[in-house]
DNA sequence: TCCTTATGTACAA
DNA sequence: TGTACCTAAGGAC
């Protein structure tokens, strides 16, 4: 499930177990080996998160002088699959699926399916920042350098907020359900958007996603409108939280009872209320386009 | 047991 | 725009 605020949490949660002293570190599926070698035993200093970039600092001294003079950084993206699961040692034998395992006193945690896994210096981390966007879960950051994008684009705005140059940390559920929220038409072009409309989005994406950071999960129903309040079902889902468009497709809006509709946009699926995110202008790409329902 | 799907990204053409 | 990559869960048989 990663999204920004899973990448964010996950920071956390390797601080709180490991951070400050001596990590066992290894790769039993064996992809991640030489640069495990190179770890074992370190010291976790320090974590850090960025949009969906997860990064693992350890003690540098005595790297390989000849491939690595650290200090280093383990570079983790989940992709699409990518899990991380904790325990409580003793750790059981691990599978050969997990690329990499951290184990202390305490804990142990398995990584699986990643896209990146990757021991990388500090120069490379910071080329991967300057990469990225505005990440609405990071302290000190405003959106302003993403304003200046979007509101010189003629890409869509569902295509802007999924860019991670643009914003870092937004995916699939947080670009429907931020653009509901907002009643925004997710075809409108990123020139069309508001300032003030803009400012509204990247504070209610600062607020959603620390929730988001401290539940686990995505939740975006404001209160009048869980089902407790309405007297409607609640959601029986794989992914948990209350949403109001993501994969609802056909399912009446809990606003305005319109089937909720969903289509391609480059390789995703997209969801949004035709009705409650009407938009104000660009309207023909989503009347015309090939939204299926 | 097989098939589909998934909260992602990079690269080729 | 298409395709490759990484894994696991759920549903259809």
């Amino acid at each position: 499930m990663p999204e920004g605020h899973t990448i964010h949490r996950l920071a956390a949660d390797h601080h709180e177990r490991f951070a400050g002293g001596p990590v066992r570190v290894s790769s039993p599926q064996g992809k991640f080996s030489d640069s495990a070698a190179l770890l074992d035993g370190r010291t976790l200093t320090g974590v850090d998160a960025h949009g969906k970039h997860l990064f693992l600092g350890f003690d540098g001294h005595d790297f390989d002088r000849h491939s690595f003079d650290g200090p280093g950084w383990v570079h983790i993206h989940l992709g699409l699959f990518g899990k991380l699961g904790f325990g409580t040692t003793p750790a059981p034998p691990p599978t050969d699926t997990v690329r990499l395992r951290l184990v202390n006193d305490a804990h142990y945690a398995d990584l699986r399916g990643p896209t990146t896994c990757a021991l990388i210096t500090e120069p490379e981390k910071r080329a991967i920042h300057d990469r990225l966007g505005p990440d609405p879960l990071r302290t000190g950051e405003d959106g302003e350098r993403a304003w200046q994008r979007i509101s010189r684009s003629r890409v869509t705005v569902a295509a802007l907020l999924m860019d991670q140059k643009v914003v870092a940390g937004i995916g699939n559920v947080y670009r429907a359900e931020v653009l509901f929220r907002h009643g925004i038409d997710p075809y409108r072009l990123g020139k069309d958007l508001t300032r003030q409309e803009w400012d509204a989005i990247w504070s209610d994406l600062g607020e959603l996603m620390r929730e988001g950071v401290r539940n686990n999960r995505i939740d975006t129903v404001r209160p009048e409108h869980l089902p407790e309040a309405m007297g409607r079902p609640p959601r029986v889902d794989d992914h948990g939280g209350e949403v109001y468009v993501y994969r609802r497709a056909r399912q009446a809006c809990h606003i305005c009872g319109t089937g909720i509709r969903t289509a391609d946009l480059a390789a995703r699926n997209l969801f949004w209320c035709p009705v409650c995110q009407k938009g104000t202008s660009s309207r023909a790409a989503a009347a015309s386009g090939p939204s299926r329902d």
